[in-house]
DNA sequence: AGATCTTGGATCGCATGCATAATCGAATGC
DNA sequence: GCATTCGATTATGCATGCGATCCAAGATCT
């Protein structure tokens, strides 16, 4: 009898972790060189030298390579052949590309979170959007910054949908860096208080097509028409109008 | 002279190869393995023994490790505590959220193709909708089965978004067991052909919206309705009603 | 007889060492 | 004086070895 207590406690405890922690310091490498760069401390471009990271973190090259073969994968710093790696920049065109993919991504979120939202997560929601406007009301850029990301990733909770989670984050990764230029750009932080009221408002009474949209709109604002421009640009012969972009 | 132009044609072959091929063994371990669960060979939920791995290819463990970080980054396999490593196994719920999730982007495919297609790119598409069309006329399922994969990957190219390609890229090795079982499904295959016909004629005449309004359609037929029953079912107190889904 | 403890085997994680390729600097030739 | 070439240094890629952890099977105790 206890016996199968046990058992059924580990059973829970699994189930509940959903995926048993990683302890290696390879994991800890990759998640420090995560937030290293979503922090804006490592900035796109820079060169990750395997020796340094080594030192930094106080672990053998193994790990930091076998953390680096991670970013890689997940299209946070790229190769540049037997020259090491670095992090992952973008062209202007490819952000404006990233942020499409990221605003479909949110759209389907809020979509699916409208219809799939517990009670406990209205809460949590309400809670962020409040923690945005009170940011926005004291003019504390970083404070809005993190309370947005906080609004961001509960509507990704709240959706329930982990492949889609999964994706978000990679992708929120990836274009943090610029993102966080973004934000800081005068009279950004205000003008987005109404859209994420509205959206919220829309997840609250369940209505997921006018919560994706609302989502679309609110991420895609800016993206679209110049990034069709831009490839206009580079697709025709006025190629060399603008700098290399590397 | 001869040196100069040495110089020049290997710099030239780096601009044109964007970035420079990983030649690898950690690289064609990961190619291969990826290769192997597209095809089928390798399913879901085996597990990838370190030893075994590095014995069959002819490496030695280090490069099988890294390979292995890289698919595990990219979701296509999952670690289980200390246990090592296996195939990323979808549960029912999960393979319908990923499906919502490719849905969404091939959509965001279709409709910047329609925007950004160019003229051999046209050619390309018609190409491989009228090799579909060829394989249902044959009954050849596997004919069908890659062709819908050139036809699919052909307007993601024509999308011009490499992100966005990334993100398919992935997603599809990771469906790919699922969806392969999908399509051969019997009616599934000629039904496909007049809702491939609408997209690409949607895309031909540069129609975004409709264009993305279809391949939407055309992916998620049979995912969200049930996607949504199954998180109604596991959410409330209804579990127990099905099966473990591992 | 069943459950718990223990021991054996096996696999994973990490560190270290060596070989190879690339880069930078200096020396030499033009 | 400038370009070129050669050599030394450095960093990356891979192999191997050791320690730690986990799983399974058997023995002992209740």
């Amino acid at each position: 009898m206890s016996h199968r207590t046990a058992q059924r406690a580990r059973r829970l405890d699994l189930s509940e972790a959903g995926i048993p922690e990683d302890t290696s310091l390879a994991g800890d490498v990759a998640r420090r060189l995560e937030e290293d760069i979503l922090r804006g401390a490592i900035r796109p471009g820079q060169r990750l030298d395997e020796r340094e990271l080594s030192e930094r973190y106080g672990v053998s090259r193994t790990p930091v390579r076998e953390a680096l073969q991670r970013l890689s994968a997940s299209g946070l710093a790229s190769a540049r052949g037997r020259q090491g790696l670095q992090v992952a920049q973008f062209s202007v065109a490819d952000l404006l590309d990233a942020l499409s993919v990221v605003a479909s991504l949110e759209a389907l979120a809020a979509s699916q979170a409208a219809r799939r939202i517990t009670q406990e997560q209205r809460a949590v929601l309400e809670a962020e959007h409040a923690a945005c406007g009170a940011a926005i009301a004291a003019g504390d850029y970083d404070a809005f910054y993190d309370a947005n990301i906080r609004f961001h990733d509960a509507i990704a909770a709240a959706s329930h949908n982990r492949v889609l989670q999964d994706e978000l984050r990679r992708l929120s990764v990836k274009t943090a860096p610029y993102r966080r230029a973004i934000t800081f750009q005068p009279g950004r932080m205000p003008q987005s208080q109404p859209e994420h009221a509205a959206i919220l408002a829309a997840i609250l009474r369940n209505d997921a097509a006018v919560a994706g949209e609302r989502m679309a709109h609110h991420v895609s604002l800016l993206s679209e028409g110049i990034a069709d421009f831009l490839h206009f640009i580079r697709s025709s012969d006025h190629a060399g109008l603008f700098k290399d972009e590397t």
